[in-house]
DNA sequence: AATACCAACTTGTATATACAAATATATTTT
DNA sequence: AAAATATATTTGTATATACAAGTTGGTATT
């Protein structure tokens, strides 16, 4: 958009450099002043962009330093698991994702848990469902709906850093603006105990979340299981 | 401190004023014109204050309006909670807190969940339990251990609202800089089904928590231990 | 009475400037 | 070579100013 304040401008091309990962972490950006000539902008306006980017947590600054780059990648959007003998060591641990049902156009469930505006619910969804694996254990199983507005195409394309949120602001310019999330412990259905490969009537951690968007109307709607025997999930 | 810079200062007495009531949810504070003259700081000084009491979540502001009070009074410490016949209306719903042990002066367990830094280690912790009550159920058993600096009298003092965070900030001066708090899903054990007036077995749910202060070495861990039958938890 | 318009006030964006404070780098001294 | 010093760079704080854009309330018009 050509409308777009300055600021705004500067903002998004850095966040998206970070995410795509021109910037990885620990890397610095070009200082304020640089930046300042490069986007013709005054260094206070600048500043404005580099402020919200460390808001959003993508960036932290160091007086004297600079603007340094903090990709902290959250293991599973916005949650991080960790395992009780990794914790010790203070070290994140590898997860892999299995799709279980890849992302399909549908239509919503007439009595969907949480609330749809009416454009979406005009829209669909897309759907797709998945299980965390970490050290070949199944720790959480995942049922994902979005409405299915400004996402061309998005059903064939795969997913940029294996990421939801990645593949969304890098592939369509849309960004995560609110975070409602829901916690209780349930009990295992017959279902879920199989997924996840334990026994009928564990305990459960159930996550339902409720993420809005840049884009009104666009919702994105999470369900996840997860055994937390061996690992904690962290906010 | 006569060394603190202007921003600072208003913040500090914005939010102090905020969260001590004498600003309630919904007021408008002083438009920026206003606060700059009061404060003799220019504009720009005076926004980068609201704009940090923004990002705290005490205000928002709207363009043309001014800067609003939003005092979201979370249920209970940053978490909140919502029944589920409660969900459908929106609407929060009173919690009664009932202390099971005052605060009082202890020693660190030998062996603490969390690692403590030599200087709380040294100091000891101010412990306190409690039970939150809704409608009439139990839902919530919580643990809470401060290491005991900078807080005179505070075993002496009643609470500010009832809150722990809000004492803090108005009786000591001390800020929440950082939260850490770990999910799981738990059997109930004997003594937490007695507390919670429900089976030993049943699921609940636990939030292990650390909290990170403006004083350093300060620190604020937490067990909670819910009943999420027919309440959720919200973050 | 309802509408349209205008003026006042509010926050939002932007510039140009200055100095402070922390850090990094180069230089000089020991 | 190591340490101390000076210089350059970078972010932090602050001011003064200007105009844009959204909101509110009063005034004039219809």
């Amino acid at each position: 958009m050509s409308t777009e304040v300055g600021y705004i401008r500067v903002q998004k091309e850095l966040r998206k450099m970070i995410i795509s990962g021109e910037y990885t972490d620990g890397d610095l950006l070009p200082s304020e002043n640089k930046l300042s000539i490069k986007y013709g902008l005054s260094r206070m306006t600048i500043r404005n962009a580099l402020k919200n980017l460390e808001i959003e947590g993508l960036i932290y600054r160091h007086q004297g330093k600079g603007s340094i780059v903090k990709n902290k990648k959250k293991s599973i959007e916005l949650l991080s698991i960790k395992g009780f003998t990794e914790i010790m060591k203070g070290k994140e641990v590898d997860i892999n994702t299995i799709f279980i049902q890849n992302p399909e156009v549908k239509v919503w469930d007439k009595d969907f848990y949480w609330n749809l505006e009416e454009k979406e619910m005009n829209a669909g969804c897309i759907h797709f469902s998945r299980v965390r694996v970490m050290e070949e254990k199944s720790i959480m199983f995942e049922d994902t709906f979005i409405s299915n507005i400004y996402l061309e195409k998005f059903c064939e394309t795969s997913f940029v850093n294996n990421s939801l949120f990645d593949t969304l602001i890098v592939n369509h310019n849309i960004e995560i603006t609110k975070v409602n999330q829901k916690f209780r412990a349930i009990s295992a259905s017959a279902e879920l105990a199989k997924r996840l490969n334990i026994k009928k009537g564990n305990p459960i951690l159930e996550i339902s979340r409720k993420l809005s968007t840049s884009k009104s109307g666009l919702h994105i709607f999470s369900f996840a299981y997860c055994n937390t025997d061996e690992f904690t999930i962290e906010t």
